[in-house]
DNA sequence: AAATAAAACTGTAATGATTACAAGGGGGTG
DNA sequence: CACCCCCTTGTAATCATTACAGTTTTATTT
């Protein structure tokens, strides 16, 4: 399928913008907004990062892309040392501990080549609370 | 045990900004910087943010605490459809896509309560060439 | 083709988290 | 008492992200 179909399938206006910007993700390994806007704007001069920003949100939001949380941007500390898994609350942005799943153990020779020294699992979605009260509210 | 001789077993000397900082975050949930920086300062009205930031790093780096990746601050993407886990290499700082091991499939309702949308897996270590890399020049 | 409205795009400024760095302070040892 | 080391502090710099308002482009209607 073209990328222009891709994209109208999700109720996306194809520009070229938009265009290039969703091959190059495709192309690119877990690209940053930076790396995205530097490679991108060689070919549209024009480009604003503003609108690297604006774009993949929208692809985000439409369910074409995703954002990764990796070690670059932590921003929160725990010292739990059982093993368990955090659930991400996506309206009122708390995090809970998740003790019915919890991160696969692996083993630091587990993947080939690898040294694995840390795993973390992270969900996202509504938490109780907010669910209640979603529904009590419509 | 104390959180004194917690301190001490890992080599940090139990200073009493430490020992605050240490009980915080076990008593709180993912606290963020900030959060132990303002809750804080009302014990110790001297306290730095600076002296956070650095206290956790030395936790971090002692295995005292872990840093959380987690939604609020993502700065990379993806576009992959099939499932599978990221591999962040702390010595060149790459993301590798890992399809060995795979984030569970976590249905909806899997979790009491919960609305579950999306899980992410991320693992952390050392990948094959800077393993490598190190051999060889050690 | 002109007029209009909606949607995309842009640039600048503001915000917020984090890091860099150089200097201050306190406690123990010789 | 002098010295040194480590902990702590504050300021400034950096970097990612967002807010916002204005401009350009595109599609639509006349």
């Amino acid at each position: 399928m073209e990328t222009k179909d891709i994209l109208s399938r999700r109720g996306i206006a194809p520009s070229l913008t938009r265009l290039k910007i969703y091959e190059y993700l495709r192309a690119a390994s877990h690209p940053s907004v930076d790396e995205i806007y530097q490679n991108l704007k060689e070919e549209i001069p024009t480009l604003s990062k503003t609108t690297v920003y604006n774009t993949l949100h929208l692809f985000v939001e439409k369910d074409l892309a995703k954002a990764l949380f990796t070690d670059f941007s932590k921003n929160r500390y725990d010292i739990k040392d059982v093993p368990h898994a955090h659930f991400h609350c996506t309206e009122c942005d708390e995090i809970h501990d998740i003790h019915e799943i919890t991160p696969p153990r692996i083993a630091e020779d587990a993947i080939e080549g690898y040294l694995a020294k840390e795993a973390q699992l992270t969900l996202k979605g509504v938490c109780p609370r907010c669910r209640r009260q979603n529904t009590n509210s419509q």
